[in-house]
DNA sequence: CTTGGAATGGAATGTATGTCTCATTTTTTA
DNA sequence: TAAAAAATGAGACATACATTCCATTCCAAG
């Protein structure tokens, strides 16, 4: 008798994560009807935490005893203990992205010591990567790449605080054997490396306000040769946004003055690896 | 009668963020018990999503009549209706942070389209920054700042991959006035430059495997000049952790072959900012 | 101090709920 | 194929529940 197993059966799952792994394991020695309500509970949780007997037994498609039948074949002495685990799930898993953000902020707001800063700076940059998560619009990063893919020389233009991301880019865009220039103001020479430029070859430009007036001024240098730009920036009135054929806003927060740059490289990545994918793809297709 | 005003105010939360402004908005009119009831409902959502009237109200040391009376002053027409409200928040509350993070990483693997590698690179951040915002040891943190706020003037060492940690960190130390020298080795001065470097000095290195040799062997000259350096690295087997009086662990998720800098960045913004902190506090210090 | 009205406590009430029982159907075993 | 066992469906039932009602207390205005 079911029954005998329950009582016998000591270890009754107390956890959703056992509980889940329990039905998984037995599915195929179940009976039909328990195994249509294994599946709906699997599927639809959060109306077994909320909902009454009767009602998740009509949406599973089953009598409210096939329900009762169900959570005592698992040890459970009830639907109502079963509904327990449910409920605990929703209580226990981690408190929403938000709410735990904001539990970063305030600890690094009101926090004192070193760890508060710590704190603030990955609160930033998860928040920029949340941020571009929504925003990113998807026609546009399918612009940009084909543009990218189709450059014989990828220039790379971003100086200060977006200077590590071009140095990333480079260093990505090398890796993958893509032709790349990375326009830097140490060496000096960056208008001679400009004018080799040709509209044949296309720029990743990143600025972000205060936008670096060498920046701005080599883009638009560049554009005026023709040569078309994706930038990288952070509001649509920004100088860079002009010049440029593809244009992202990116909205990075920022902790103690110095904002994130985890939102600017993940795009910069997706652009670089996007780009060495198509460049894959097209070249495929050209021998076939 | 609050009856009347209930049903006249056809405005009745329906969402949780609505009802919890309100309720703070009428704090100050609402009767002694009801703003008890109010109290706990916002500080133990969960517990109105789940209890039954009997057990809230005993709870938050109420009669449940008292608890429907609040209820209806909100506009609600019952307790349930209530109840509803703080349902629906555990339900539409963004998923948890682990289910977003799995759902963003099915999208990059099973996905078509550049968009899939855009929401990989998100979700190789975010898992980064979630796991040192959990790993992170704050006595190394402490150590490390300490160590570096000594300093006459901070080395900053990375090539490759992690050469654009060092640039921010190159960066932000000169925006926040900190002596620093970014040792790359585009200009072949290395060795020179690491001479100068006295045990009065510090070093931050970075280096990820596989292990830049330049890097390691700059590491160990440099040390063994009696430079205390501050290493941020990915294993305790690292080359770099030998050389280093303090190191950090940070493991990087990483996509499509190109590991996520988010959590070294973030590791990187806040041993900076900490020193400009820490600088600024023992200046006062002397001063006063 | 008295009185009107709101606020509160506590018990009564009708409903909705989980659980159980039993008849019927399906599946398994001999 | 027959018999036994298991599974299922559907209704019955007790209980726990939200809600309502009424008596009492508290508070403020006159």
């Amino acid at each position: 008798m079911s029954l005998d197993r329950a009582t016998m059966d000591e270890r009754v799952p107390r956890d959703f994560e056992t509980l889940r792994a329990t039905i998984l394991d037995r599915r195929e020695s179940l009976p039909k009807r328990i195994v249509q309500i294994a599946a709906y509970a699997l599927d639809n949780p959060d109306d077994i935490a909320f909902g009454t007997a009767a009602s998740i037994a009509a949406s599973a498609g089953v009598q409210p005893s096939t329900l009762i039948r169900f959570a005592q074949q698992l040890g459970f002495d009830g639907f109502t203990s079963l509904q327990q685990v449910f409920r605990e799930r929703l209580r226990e898993r981690n408190s929403s992205y938000d709410e735990r953000l904001q539990a970063l902020r305030a600890k690094a707001e009101g926090g004192a010591g070193h760890r508060a800063i710590f704190d603030g700076f990955v609160a930033a940059a998860s928040t920029s990567l949340n941020d571009i998560s929504r925003a990113l619009d998807e026609a546009h990063l399918e612009d940009a790449i084909s543009l990218l893919a189709r450059a014989e020389t990828i220039y790379v233009l971003a100086k200060r605080r977006s200077y590590p991301v071009a140095s990333y880019i480079a260093y990505a865009l090398g890796k993958l054997k893509i032709r790349n220039q990375l326009i830097e103001s140490a060496a000096g020479l960056n208008a001679e490396m400009i004018a080799f430029a040709t509209p044949a070859d296309a720029v990743i430009a990143i600025s972000f306000s205060p936008y670096a007036p060498a920046t701005i001024e080599e883009a638009r240098t560049i554009s005026e040769q023709g040569v078309p730009i994706v930038a990288i920036t952070d509001s649509s009135f920004s100088p860079l946004a002009q010049f440029a054929k593809v244009w992202f806003e990116v909205a990075e927060a920022d902790f103690a003055g110095f904002r994130s740059l985890s939102a600017t490289m993940a795009l910069a990545m997706a652009l670089t690896v996007g780009v060495g994918e198509k460049r894959r793809d097209t070249g495929r297709k050209r021998k076939a």
